[in-house]
DNA sequence: GTCTATAGCCAGATAGAC
DNA sequence: GTCTATCTGGCTATAGAC
């Protein structure tokens, strides 16, 4: 019993591992340019080997996806202890956290356009369960900060919604930081205010 | 003479015909997921005769781009005429019109992390001056509006500037539109306002 | 479950006739 | 310059020994 349980956590462990790789190589070149055989010496197993976990280079992905939506429950999870925080700080503290996620080399880029990754990502109901639950989360904030006023009530939650979600994955994060004239705060700071206030002077 | 004249003027229709499905077929499925098989098929030739045109896949990607910021610079170029304008009704101005290029499916995302593909357009000098161009133009409107005090003075113009070129490739337009709640127009002019006005209540 | 070796496929690029 | 046919390399996925 002990020795299962142990095995099992030995290869959760490696599991673990090879989900890491994918994520850093996912965020790094995409799931176009990121290839099984460099997945499997970033995590120092054979190719093959990989291919007793995971079925598909999809499958790869999408387990590295529903990590992130994992971190991002935990994260809303964390934060929406603080009952005490107004909405839009609730809405602004995630969104910052994404960013240096993102900064940091840890947030995939999301699958716009490909048709093998979305199918698969489409028709895992565990990846797209958590990713209802953690819409439906943030649309309770998103919808509590506009009726404290804090939030303009005429845009549509949707709209506030999609554009959290645009900015974990925001190209501008990476370009502003290549100039280097900027910190990673300063950097998320930046976007978070041009985000939330926009570019008009007030 | 005249007779070379009219062959060039041919050779020059059939490659803009190349370029208009490449460009179509980019902003509808990306640089790695365009095949040159489907472009050829595309454009009705075979591929063998897509390389007597253009050396590789990503000349042919280059081109497209190059031709986008012609057209952007022509706008610019129009949108400028008008001297009455202030400089940020200018830069919404344009920003409209990249976010219906973008909707019309005319407007080929940013290749913000293919190597190959940034490689030779980072080699392209054609590329990059019309790329520098097109900034210093939009940086002078950037820059007045700073000065008008229509945008914040204190955000730096280059984020101002990346934030509009995110915005062209921003793909919380097409999510927003596959909801089917919202026109084109509506679409546009929500991202638009949520960019330049921000989310907070005014 | 791990490995080496390889099958199978697909896409970019080219050869060579016309 | 256009075509058909082909080469070439790289990638996903698997076979089969241990």
């Amino acid at each position: 019993m002990s020795k299962v349980s142990f095995r099992d956590q030995v290869l959760r462990v490696r599991e673990d591992a090879i989900v890491s790789s994918v994520n850093r190589l996912l965020a790094e070149k995409g799931f176009d340019q990121m290839t099984v055989d460099e997945v499997a010496a970033d995590v120092g197993i054979a190719k093959a080997s990989l291919y007793k976990h995971f079925v598909s280079k999809e499958a790869l992905a999408g387990a590295a996806m529903q990590r992130v939506l994992d971190k991002a429950l935990a994260e809303v999870e964390r934060l929406g202890n603080d009952k005490a925080a107004p909405a839009d700080a609730q809405l602004k503290a995630v969104a910052r956290w994404a960013m240096h996620e993102q900064l940091a080399g840890e947030m995939p880029s999301l699958p716009t356009q490909n048709s093998a990754l979305r199918a698969a990502l489409a028709a895992s109901t565990d990846y797209v369960d958590r990713l209802m639950q953690l819409s439906e989360r943030l649309g309770d904030w998103i919808m509590a900060a506009q009726a404290a006023g804090r939030i303009a009530a005429d845009l549509p939650p949707e709209l506030v919604l999609y554009t959290l979600y645009a900015r974990a994955c925001d190209p501008v994060l990476a370009v502003l930081k290549s100039t280097g004239k900027y910190s990673d705060e300063q950097v998320v700071e930046l976007v978070l205010r041009s985000w939330f206030d926009g570019l008009a002077a007030r």
